[in-house]
DNA sequence: TAATTGACCGATC
DNA sequence: AGATCGGCCAATT
């Protein structure tokens, strides 16, 4: 597989995050097959095209906190669109702990829109 | 073309 | 709780 190929797979697993849920870096490289490519995801999320309206916001880090400093301009963005989906952010973290395998999100995922294979 | 950077992770201390 | 370290690999310099 290609690189471009990993970034398609990223796009469609992101993008198949329900709202108000969350994943960190390394679950969704994961459901892409990626096995430890958190840091392809981040890259990929940073070249994601505005068109396909990919809700890089549901991402977060595996400890549940947001992946930007707190001064920057993205960090913001997240909270914001993430508290307007009914998550709860509180200094800097997400009240759910990211969703890893064996979580119901994961049933969610692999059973229709983001299947790697 | 080689080196560095980065929206990371898990183990360890 | 935090801080360090090695590993991973696409993008950028």
């Amino acid at each position: 597989m290609d690189a471009n190929e990993r970034k398609r797979r990223i796009w469609r697993v992101v993008g198949a995050i329900p709202p108000s849920q969350v994943m960190s870096y390394g679950a969704v490289a994961r459901s892409a097959g990626l096995n430890r490519g958190a840091r392809q995801v981040a890259a990929a999320l940073q070249a994601a095209p505005r068109e396909l309206s990919v809700p890089w916001h549901r991402v977060l880090r595996a400890d549940g906190r947001i992946a930007f400093p707190e001064d920057s301009k993205n960090y913001k963005k997240q909270c914001e669109l993430l508290r307007a989906e009914g998550v709860v952010v509180k200094n800097g973290r997400v009240k759910v702990n990211p969703n890893d395998d064996k979580s119901e999100l994961d049933k969610l995922l692999w059973s229709s829109a983001a299947r790697p294979l």
